[in-house]
DNA sequence: TTCATAGGGATTTTT
DNA sequence: TCCCTATGAA
């Protein structure tokens, strides 16, 4: 913060002397706060950015600026994010502002991806070859299950996600094997953690194989054993930039500070306020620390924010003050008044969800996009509530997060293949694969393969050779495994010359794997080979099958097409970095948010990071924030009743209003004053005017059903009576159903129909709710 | 190899 | 409550 530290006279005047009429240009509009962090180049830098201080727009302006004053070169640049989406849409923003020579970045990226890029050039470095396999979680836990069995150790007791997990974390604080304290390497199976955890790193050895903690470990290796490697490297890399500080494990810490050791030349910007990733290794110590690890760092402040009203920013502040370690901010904003943030009680979560959704409704009214609309979680169970309702209103919606195309088993199973044409000794994929499709290569024989594998140190693909030249299978398995490894090399020698799209295709047809889906009766086998076709379809944006393969371990997702307009329902993690005008905050009671298991298992810090989850919900907003509370809750089924949440009350009063809307509950005395309780008495039946209710309402009628009647019941449920009517829809009909699209009828039950849709898999819905196609 | 059923677990998830 | 997994029987 000192003064001093920030004069280094020369550039400076060399800055002025060199910045060229477009380079005026990219520093206009910052402000004061801003345009320091830009401006100071040299030496550590802590860039402490609040929520919605403009943080993308310091980071890609100096990078902009190093590279317009010619202070280096666009390879010379190391800058690092924690997601592809950031790395991506700084890679965007910068080459907007320098034009072409932003390609030239070839140093931004992911962590993991500039570590896995460096780690190609010295793989032999850590006895691995040049082009090792990144496991994803999935590999990493199959691959520990089998040391876990090869020890014979009970893996009910313990569990291979649990030392994976334990593994993963001591790779995050930057450990190995043989630097694990000896309290850690107790843990585990009595005592066998340490032990398990090098059988590991020998296993991925003889893979050829690294996990995603290992691309970083490896580097530190590297770094700390080769002096002339890291010298390289600190001669290439002149400036260093890090997103996200606060988000930095150990080992991501540890590999900055060896890179930037020698230029001292490192920009961290990040939010100790919004460090929400401990439980995955982050250290908000790293962000903390940051002027005591770098003696003379620059500190900036940017504080002031250009995204929501002074009523959210306020309640945001009052929340966030609560918590005991951080560096203080104080944000403000020139956007003056605005809605206060609501905050209200409900009698459940049906109430809450059918609150929510009305309240969108008229918001759409009054003119608002859903798109603008999101409603922020803490956990996913919580989701399945809007989205029922949502359906019923008709209200469209989507689910940010979820699972992964490329997580989906069927693009596992395709990229094993790859794989395994790539790379003879990727066991793991070829335990995959050998019997995908079923071709009568059962376990038995799987396991007598790896046996002999172990046996004579080769891989599985090579022991599989050797014993079909025996007669140790039953003749029938053998032949196919003899077919098999023939399938293989002809797709290996194929794709020496076939390109890679035309390749998978051709793997795919001929392993028999999309004619047993084409048999696979089941509902989601037509979503399958979709997805395959989309696959063949992406892998034609890459030049090589390793540059495609390299880059799904890395990124594991599809760029999803432009947005539909939809109320966007997600986690708060995964809202984080985003910004909606309008954002729904439910579910906050104890237990729910904060979260009972954060606070058991990690006391006090667990709650603090807690709070600044919701304080990174609150800060979503733009324009209006309205929290919500219910006084009883089904979780896992049973009813609970609730008390709302520790961090209502933490909210500054007077930025707070507490709403009575109408037929929601009684606005007793009790709603005006904060700290009471929150009493509410529903009052039913309140509520089903709004357009969606009546839609639906309408279209129950509409779907014709004679002699059945609609009857509203006092909890707001739907019901039908007379259920044993007979239903229009018979098996095998083809209905249309506005979010899940087309389908065919497979069951009937009452007024449940059981379809399998063609997009969306099997659902059970309200026979009303779908169209019935002639 | 496939089906049925019992049991256990059920936050958050950047790569 | 509900869903996924492992396990066992046919």
């Amino acid at each position: 913060m000192s003064s001093e530290s920030y004069e280094p006279p020369a550039p400076r005047v060399s800055d002025l002397a060199r910045v060229d009429p477009p380079a005026a240009d990219y520093l206009q509009g910052l402000n004061p706060e801003q345009r320091e962090a830009v401006l100071a180049t040299e030496g550590p830098v802590l860039v402490l950015a609040g929520a919605g201080t403009g943080k993308t727009r310091v980071l890609t302006t100096r990078l902009a600026h190093i590279l317009a004053t010619g202070k280096a070169r666009p390879w010379e640049l190391l800058a690092v994010t924690f997601t592809n989406k950031a790395a991506r849409e700084m890679r965007e923003r910068i080459s907007h502002m320098i034009g072409p020579a932003a390609e030239g970045l070839r140093w931004l990226g992911t962590f993991h991806s500039v570590a896995a890029q460096i780690l190609r050039r010295h793989a032999e470095l850590v006895g691995l070859k040049s082009n090792y396999t990144i496991l994803d979680d999935d590999d990493q836990e199959r691959l520990i299950k089998q040391i876990l069995e090869a020890e014979n150790i009970d893996a009910k007791r313990w569990t291979p996600k649990a030392l994976a997990g334990l593994i993963d974390h001591w790779k995050n604080r930057g450990w190995r094997p043989d630097q694990l304290p000896p309290a850690e390497a107790q843990a585990f199976a009595n005592g066998r953690g340490q032990a398990l955890y090098r059988l590991y790193q020998e296993r991925l050895r003889v893979l050829n194989a690294c996990d995603f903690g290992d691309l970083l470990l490896h580097n530190i290796t590297i770094f700390t054993s080769q002096p002339d490697v890291l010298a390289d490297y600190h001669a290439r890399f002149r400036y260093l930039l890090v997103d996200e500080y606060q988000d930095t494990n150990v080992a991501q810490y540890l590999w900055l500070r060896l890179l930037a050791q020698k230029s001292q030349n490192l920009c961290c910007v990040g939010d100790d306020d919004q460090s929400i990733y401990g439980w995955r290794g982050a250290e908000v110590d790293n962000i903390l620390r940051f002027e005591r690890d770098f003696p003379g760092a620059k500190v900036v402040r940017l504080e002031r924010n250009y995204r929501s009203t002074s009523h959210i920013l306020a309640a945001a502040s009052g929340l966030i003050a609560a918590n005991k370690s951080r560096l203080g901010k104080t944000l403000w904003t020139e956007a003056e008044g605005g809605e206060k943030v609501i905050v209200r009680g409900v009698w459940d979560g049906e109430a809450e969800s059918r609150l929510i959704a009305d309240e969108i409704e008229r918001a759409k009214r009054a003119g608002r996009r859903y798109r603008d609309i999101a409603i922020l979680v803490r956990a996913s169970f919580q989701m399945r509530a809007f989205e029922e309702r949502f359906v019923l209103l008709q209200i469209p919606y989507t689910v940010v997060g979820g699972p992964r195309f490329f997580e989906r088993a069927e693009i596992r199973d395709a990229h094993a293949y790859l794989r395994l044409i790539q790379s003879e000794d990727d066991d793991l994929a070829f335990e995959r694969i050998v019997n995908t499709p079923k071709r009568g290569i059962g376990d038995t024989t799987v396991q007598k393969l790896l046996q002999v594998a172990r046996l004579n140190g080769v891989s599985a693909t090579r022991a599989a050779r050797q014993i079909v030249l025996t007669d140790e299978l039953a003749a029938r398995t053998r032949t196919s495994l003899a077919n098999f490894l023939r399938d293989l090399d002809r797709w290996r020698a194929e794709a020496q010359h076939v390109a890679h799209p035309r390749l998978m295709e051709a793997v795919l047809e001929e392993s028999g794997y999309t004619d047993a889906l084409r048999l696979d009766k089941s509902p989601t086998a037509q979503t399958r080979l979709e997805n395959l076709k989309e696959l063949v379809q992406s892998m034609g944006n890459f030049d090589t099958l390793q540059a495609y393969l390299e880059h799904v371990s890395l990124v594991m997702d599809l760029d999803r097409g432009p947005a539909a307009d939809a109320v966007q329902i997600m986690t708060l993690h995964s809202a984080k970095g985003l910004e909606f005008p309008l954002v729904f905050l439910p579910g906050w009671e104890e237990g729910v948010f904060p979260s009972q298991r954060s606070m058991d298992e990690k006391g006090e810090k667990g709650l603090e990071e807690e709070r600044r989850l919701a304080y990174v919900g609150i800060t979503r907003a733009r324009e209006e924030a309205r929290i919500s509370f219910a006084a009883n809750r089904q979780v896992y089924g049973r009813w609970t009743s609730q008390l709302p949440s520790r961090f209502v009350d933490e909210l500054p009063l007077a930025n707070v209003e507490a709403s009575s809307e109408t037929g929601y509950y009684g606005g007793g005395p009790g709603m005006q004053q904060h700290g009471s309780r929150w009493d509410e008495s529903p009052s039913f039946g309140a509520g089903y005017s709004s357009p969606g209710w009546r839609r639906a309402q309408a279209s129950n009628y509409r779907g014709s059903h004679p002699g059945r009647q609609q009857v509203i019941e006092g909890d707001g449920r739907l019901v039908v009576t007379g259920s044993e009517a007979k239903s229009d829809y018979s098996r095998g009909d083809r209905v249309f159903h506005l979010k899940f699209g087309y389908g065919t009828v497979k069951g009937i039950e009452g007024n449940k129909l059981t379809v399998a849709f063609d997009k969306a898999g099997e659902k059970k819905v309200i026979d009303s709710f779908v169209e019935k196609q002639s």
